[in-house]
RNA sequence: GCACCCAUAGUUCAAUGGAUAGAACAACGGCCUCCGGAGCCGUCGAUCUGGGUUCGACUCCCGGUGGGUGCACCA
């Protein structure tokens, strides 16, 4: 039996066509649904709504429809329909179809060529992590980096075209600043050694010598105009200052298992921002305040009378010049659909304005309008509820919080696990300490804050990361215990679920679609993190409850095919959220 | 002052307007002739407050209270 992966969206078709044939209005919205699993696997609820708008009587009108349903070839023999309670429609999938369901996809390119129809043909641009140069990453980076890059691969993974770019604070005032303290107090070694952490000493060094003498804050400036005005030495020593930048970049992203298409930070837009001022000017949109250029936004309650600065009053450009600059070019040349701004909650104001101005100034020009994301997410507080710092009240170094990560994990995985070869422990190690931090970060609603906790993250019991990677090498040593190789399975031999263990963890993987469908809308990695939390627990009961090593072949056969599934759909999953999954620990 | 976000068990978190608000930790009690006990099963325990909309509200609307954040030339 040949089934559908996004069972509910074939079923709200069937549904459609039902609707007609059991005279419920044309307008009727099935409102489908994953059910309860003590209802069914899916509901509809839309008969409520529409009976009651109708002054109809629910419950008849659900019957109705439910006996047009058993009737129709894609329900009968895959769900058992029912009417409960006021009016509600539940759909039970039988043995059979969970089986069908089940067969037809075994491994992660099937499963994404199948979710795949959610966004085929589609380019998205994805804008996330954005550090500034010439500076260490702290705390504060990693939300940005391991939510866009999770989102990256969902967004693949349902079809679309992901174009990553980095948009980097490469340009702007505070190089004037570093030029001035690196070509006084540069020390070579030490830039050698670590560039971010001595270019961050020459800022700050600078920065206070600038607070104190107002001569170092003038060449400061010149230094910048020097910069602005493409003075053949400035850029030279701008691009080396970017150059090591990047490499110290990259270097944590790697270990991250993060990559980029582009790093198309704001100097790329240096000489694209001048068309901007004049389009919007010129089309009415932009106005002179206070020696400034602004955009109003008077429909909104607050943006009538807080101005969108797209050039200072001294004439320099801003951010929000270089971001609309940057909405033209993504959607102009990276032919952008949609695009996804990953950046903390405090930019709202910004990113508000700027799609405010965006559409207006897009729809007076005809471009084509994107989808925009503003990806949100919360502060990361420590356990005293505020703000999560360093006891000398510094933020915490990001690479230095990935060490002790893989650190702590590397202790855990000695103690549980003490014959394991060094090598396998350093990779173990990495893999449960960089996911359990990813995993921390994810499992939650990304727009709240949320509480850092060490032991909390690297438990074994609860929606952590180190449970679900147990769950992963524990099937896999199922495969290996018995000798088969989980790859090649032959699901034909395999029988429908029987007991209530296998029906339950049948049904779970069969609502996989609708985490996926709602994952990449909601754009909130959480919803797959609860489901695959909640997958590795039906698992675990299962697991206990019925042996999958029987002598009974056909049992021991569909047996497998659950745990292969299961395995499948959890190291998919893990590996949309950027974990890397392991073969033992 | 204005705006945005948040408020759920003792704690950390879930719950696209649907049926009896779910987990984990903590506390208490079970399961070791069993494929990894890093596990499984169970008990106890919560929607800040007052109105409203709805057949139905943790969810939507209005008013409080308590926290966080942002508001003219930094990004």
């Amino acid at each position: 039996m040949d089934l559908p992966f996004d069972l509910i969206t074939e079923l709200e078709r069937v549904l459609g066509r039902s609707a007609a044939a059991a005279g419920l209005p044309e307008d009727f919205s099935p409102d489908l649904r994953p059910a309860d699993p003590r209802f069914g696997d899916i509901q509809a609820n839309g008969v409520l709504a529409a009976a009651k708008a109708a002054r109809a009587n629910p419950r008849e009108w659900a019957a109705r429809l439910v006996e047009v349903l058993r009737a129709d070839p894609e329900v009968a023999g895959r769900y058992e329909v029912s009417v409960a309670g006021p009016g509600f429609i539940n759909f039970a999938l039988t043995p059979e179809a969970l089986l069908g369901w089940l067969r037809g996809f075994g491994s992660e390119e099937e499963l994404s060529r199948a979710a795949g129809d959610l966004y085929r043909g589609r380019t998205w641009v994805v804008d996330f992590a954005s550090p500034n140069t010439a500076k260490q990453m702290h705390v504060g980076h990693l939300r940005s980096i391991v939510v866009g890059e999770s989102l990256c691969r969902i967004l693949a993974f349902c079809g679309a075209a992901v174009i990553r770019d980095n948009h980097l604070g490469d340009w702007g005032t505070p190089y004037g600043k570093l030029f001035y303290a690196y070509r006084r107090f540069l020390d070579p070694e030490r830039l050698k050694a670590d560039p971010l952490e001595e270019l961050e000493r020459l800022y700050r060094l600078a920065d206070e010598k600038s607070k104190q003498d107002p001569e170092v804050m003038e060449e400061a400036r010149r230094e910048l105009v020097r910069l602005q005005s493409g003075d053949p030495e400035s850029l030279k020593l701008w691009e080396e200052v970017n150059r090591l930048s990047i490499e110290a970049l990259e270097e944590i992203y790697q270990a991250l298992d993060v990559r980029f298409d582009h790093y198309l930070g704001e100097s790329f837009y240096r000489d694209k921002v001048e068309p901007v001022c004049e389009e919007l000017t010129r089309l009415g949109l932009a106005e002179e305040s206070r020696g400034a250029l602004v955009v109003f936004h008077p429909e909104h309650p607050r943006f009538a009378t807080q101005p969108f600065i797209i050039r200072k009053s001294d004439g320099a450009s801003n951010y929000a010049t270089t971001d609309l600059a940057t909405m033209v070019y993504r959607v102009e040349n990276l032919k952008a659909d949609g695009i996804v701004i990953v950046t903390d909650s405090r930019q709202s104001d910004h990113f508000e304005q700027l799609w405010l101005t965006t559409r207006k100034w897009f729809e007076k020009t005809g471009r084509p309008l994107p989808e925009f994301q503003h990806v949100v997410f919360g502060t990361i507080l420590g356990e005293d509820g505020k703000a999560i710092k360093t006891r000398t009240g510094d933020p915490i170094k990001l690479k230095a919080l990935l060490a002790e990560a893989v650190e702590r994990a590397r202790q855990v995985v000695r103690e549980k696990n003490p014959e394991l070869p060094a090598d396998e422990v350093e990779a173990i190690a990495a893999a449960v300490g960089l996911g359990a931090l990813k995993y921390a970060d994810l499992s939650q609603n990304r727009t709240s804050d949320y509480t850092f906790s060490w032991d909390k993250l690297l438990s074994f019991d609860g929606n952590t990361a180190p449970y679900l990677l147990y769950a992963v090498t524990r099937i896999r040593s199922i495969f290996r215990k018995a000798g088969v190789d989980e790859t090649a399975l032959d699901v034909g031999a395999a029988t429908p679920p029987e007991t209530e263990a296998e029906r339950a963890l049948a049904r779970k993987l069969a609502n996989l679609a609708p985490v996926v469908r709602q994952t990449v809308t909601s754009l909130r990695p959480h919803v797959l993190c609860t489901y695959l939390y909640e997958l590795s627990g039906v698992f675990s009961s299962f697991y206990n409850a019925d042996r999958v090593m029987v002598e009974a072949p056909e049992v021991r056969a569909r047996r497998l095919l659950l745990c292969q599934r299961t395995l499948l759909v959890l190291e998919a999953g893990l590996h949309l959220l950027g974990l890397k999954t392991l073969r033992r620990m």
